[in-house]
DNA sequence: ATAATAGTTTAACATTTGTTAAATAATATT
DNA sequence: AATATTATTTAACAAATGTTAAACTATTAT
């Protein structure tokens, strides 16, 4: 297991528990690739997420209505972990939808095969809580800007942490990222041009 | 392994996977209970993390410095996990302090126990997965809930959720939580008294 | 190339939350 | 009981963000 489209995601997941040449044959195997087109729906409202993504190319929002209006709550990162979680654990209809944001190539594995490899190869639950262990870190760190942080800071760190998401992803979605409407960021973007 | 005291935790484990009374005779030699008095510490900042809490009675608060400011990030509810988690899983130096907003009782495993029954017991593992998903999915509700909502809502929320939490708090922590200042809490709770 | 659509900015005004400072109330300590 | 400490409220003013509506710009589809 080897061709380059895999690079990413061994790279990811080789950060929290090592695996060997052969351990992740049982991965590749589950494994599929889906390539998404932008403003195509990974995960649709009300359909029970059975599948959790790998972007390996490509940003993927996570949003849902809230009173008519779309509000994405979150952005994927390049190569990071995404699925509708409430509804992926519990196999229940999602409220979130999950949509891509520009071309996606996402490295797929379904529910039960996941469930399979958490059954058959402790490794495997191993690295699952440890990715999702990471993911609720930054879900905190998170929050804690949402209390101690203005909306200009959260946006002077997210452009400095991911100057190419802000490129990439139409500012309408970055400002739900940061809590504030659209226009209060385009005033805010104003305000730091000097 | 029965007596009242393990009450809560037995039902909080069960909601995420079964364990017979044997298996949690594992869990019973590792546990350690600690009693806090109010304001008393359980992780120091610049310590390593090395116990997870389950709270049997009491409310913890985490929370650290932010230019020279105490600032709460979580009010643990009453029969939930908490510890220090990035110092938990990387056994690095807190920024993160944990203490007790009113007497507690802790319910306590350390880290390399914690990590002997994730590695012989796959249950285990499995169990901490699931609820640091479910650690995750709260986390993330919340993240909707800064972009979505307004402190009021917020404010009604955690009254109607957690009565005992809002009368048992100091309203300074509760302030935090929901990331505003002490006084426009004071003020919102006065504009909801009619 | 033109028209349609999507994305971004601007501006005036409204609302919410922060800041500072003080007063009041409740609780703990001597 | 008196005093000190901690918690909460109040108020005036400042700053940040929301709202509404429109203009402008870039991108996509015909």
């Amino acid at each position: 297991m080897n061709p380059e489209i895999f690079e990413n995601i061994i790279k990811f997941i080789n950060q929290f528990v090592d695996f060997k040449e052969e351990e992740l044959i049982a991965l590749q195997n589950k494994i599929e690739i889906v390539q998404l087109k932008k403003n195509e729906i990974f995960i649709q409202e009300g359909e029970i997420a059975d599948r959790i993504a790998f972007t390996n190319k490509g940003y993927l929002k996570v949003y849902y209505y809230h009173e008519g209006e779309e509000i994405t709550r979150d952005i994927t990162p390049l190569h990071s972990f995404a699925t509708a979680l409430p509804s992926f654990v519990s196999q229940t209809p999602s409220f979130e939808i999950i949509s891509a944001i520009t071309d996606c190539e996402l490295i797929t594995i379904n529910k039960s095969d996941l469930e399979y490899l958490y059954s058959s190869f402790p490794k495997w639950e191993r690295l699952g809580r440890r990715i999702i262990e990471e993911m609720f870190v930054e879900s905190q760190r998170r929050i804690y800007s949402f209390i101690t942080e203005t909306a200009e800071t959260r946006y002077k760190k997210l452009l400095k942490q991911y100057p190419d998401m802000i490129r990439d992803v139409p500012l309408k979605y970055i400002a739900d990222f940061l809590g504030i409407k659209l226009q209060s960021l385009s005033r805010l973007r104003k305000s730091l041009e000097w």
